[in-house]
DNA sequence: AGAATCATGTAAGGGGTTACATGATTCG
DNA sequence: CGAATCATGTAACCCCTTACATGATTCT
């Protein structure tokens, strides 16, 4: 998805340091079966992004040798990281397409990690979201273009969609 | 986006070639202009894009050299490209993150060409949005996990807020 | 005996973006 | 006189995906 943003889901992957270090193959299996569904992350590629977080100073590594087994490379939050992921997780997301999986994501780690916010995070995804629909009235407003209006009305209709389901997700936590 | 699926935008070009030649910068311009707010499509990939399909032989190639000016390659379409966008056209979205694209691609060639046959794609694509609430619900059945729940209730959300849209649709049009 | 699991990655490729190159002409 | 327009692209880069490599162990 080639547009003017993109998804910022690097520092999601530090949450799952909180409560213990972790490696590369182990972490990608939990992963997968907790968030597979939502958001589709390779090995290969959380590898790579381990060791990018851990260039950023956001994890730290210990080497862990073992007998006839590749040596474990294990993670382990940093403050820096720390103060990274609580930011990432405390941040609406600003466009409508990625709110899905981060969003989706941020959830996830409310619930799994029991950490308190949620409801301040989802009065600022509101709040987010409500800019974006005066944004499109206010120049739905001139509006002769039939193709255009359809077009507004397409993303409005998702918009609105996302604000309902906020108010259920407070609802259920 | 990296996932599962991608979006199938090239044979939409073909569309700016029905009623007549055209070689790149013109249409890229044109194209900024009509959809620049819905797909975004830098010059550079234009020029790749058509050298692409004309390579896939749905579009043939003129030169005309003029002086003091680079030669303008004038773009046509052939019988296969005639058929590739008519196909293109009246297949529905099968992903929902793409229909904001695809579907509004479309739905901007049945207006700007006058083509008959929106109904029926409006049909088909409906069809397939029911078929993806079906399988959401399903699956939704065995949900103990409240996490799955709200996932399997985003989804739903923006999957009827689509189907309300494109009722919408077809009064407008 | 063959497949899957454990554990690490590298390498190649796909598909798009941004920046840069060229060179005349016209606009402010 | 400098900037934008016309018209073509190439090159580098980014980010992710898929395939492949290694080598012991444990499951079927």
């Amino acid at each position: 998805m080639p547009e003017d943003t993109f998804l910022s889901l690097q520092p999601a992957l530090l949450g799952f340091f909180i409560n213990a270090p972790r490696y590369a193959y182990d972490l990608s299996r939990e992963f997968e079966h907790d968030l597979g569904r939502v958001w589709r992350l390779g090995r290969s590629l959380m590898y790579a992004q381990l060791k990018e977080l851990a260039e950023q100073g956001y994890l730290a590594m210990d080497v862990v040798t073992q007998p006839n087994r590749p040596a474990r490379k294990i993670y382990y939050l940093t403050d820096a990281g720390r103060i990274r992921f609580a930011q990432w997780l405390n941040q609406p997301t600003m466009h409508i397409r990625n709110i899905r999986v981060e969003f989706l994501v941020r959830l996830y780690f409310f619930r799994t990690l029991n950490l308190p916010g949620l409801q301040e995070l989802v009065t600022k995804q509101k709040a987010v979201l409500g800019e974006m629909e005066d944004a499109l009235e206010k120049n739905a407003g001139d509006i002769q273009d039939d193709y255009w209006r359809l077009v507004v009305d397409f993303r409005l209709g998702q918009i609105r969609a996302v604000q309902q389901w906020l108010e259920l997700c407070l609802q259920t936590v």
